[in-house]
DNA sequence: TATTTATATAGACAATTATCTATATATCTT
DNA sequence: AAGATATATAGATAATTGTCTATATAAATA
């Protein structure tokens, strides 16, 4: 979890998150939304691939990313458990 | 809901969030739960204000914080969204 | 009113992190 | 196999941010 917040915390990245909800896309793709560097949004990949926010599939010379909606499921978890006080 | 994800991006305001959710608690009862000094804590706390996701309050001599659910719910609708990718 | 206790703010410094350039690696095409 | 395209990695630098000390403000108490 502390990887995910992390992670989350940069304005680039959420957008990139964004960008993924709509569709799955390639680096070059993305970078195509963005006036930052290849090798800036690689770094940016990388710390979202780590916090398992995205998936990465090769598909022949492109690399395509993807949401994984697992982890959003765990933010919800998190964020329902400091709704209901009650509970530990 | 940019200054929310930066606001939970560092650790130690994640576990003043923790602290709350047992139970409201003034600056300086937070402060013996931490290894930092009372004005790294201060500012801690002024962030997490900012981001609404604490709500300060005076209590004579106290400032007694505690959690404002409201935003956990919109973390909550948020990270609903990117699970279902249909909707805009 | 002077002193003490609780919290906030200002400014400096150190650690972290985002960005860049350069280059390496992998795949595709000719 | 050589060149072109796509992505990743390394290392340097700049920007951001967390921390500190010192001090200001607010409320309580002697």
């Amino acid at each position: 979890m502390d990887s995910v917040f992390q992670a989350l915390s940069d304005p680039n990245r959420r957008k990139v998150i964004r960008l993924l909800k709509k569709k799955d896309m390639s680096v070059s793709d993305l970078l195509k939304n963005f006036e930052i560097t290849q090798a800036s949004l690689s770094h940016h990949l990388d710390i979202l691939k780590r916090a398992k926010l995205v998936i990465a599939e090769r598909q022949g010379q492109f690399v395509i990313y993807s949401l994984n909606t697992s982890v959003f499921e765990e933010i919800i978890a998190w964020s329902m458990k400091l709704l209901d006080r009650k509970k530990k």
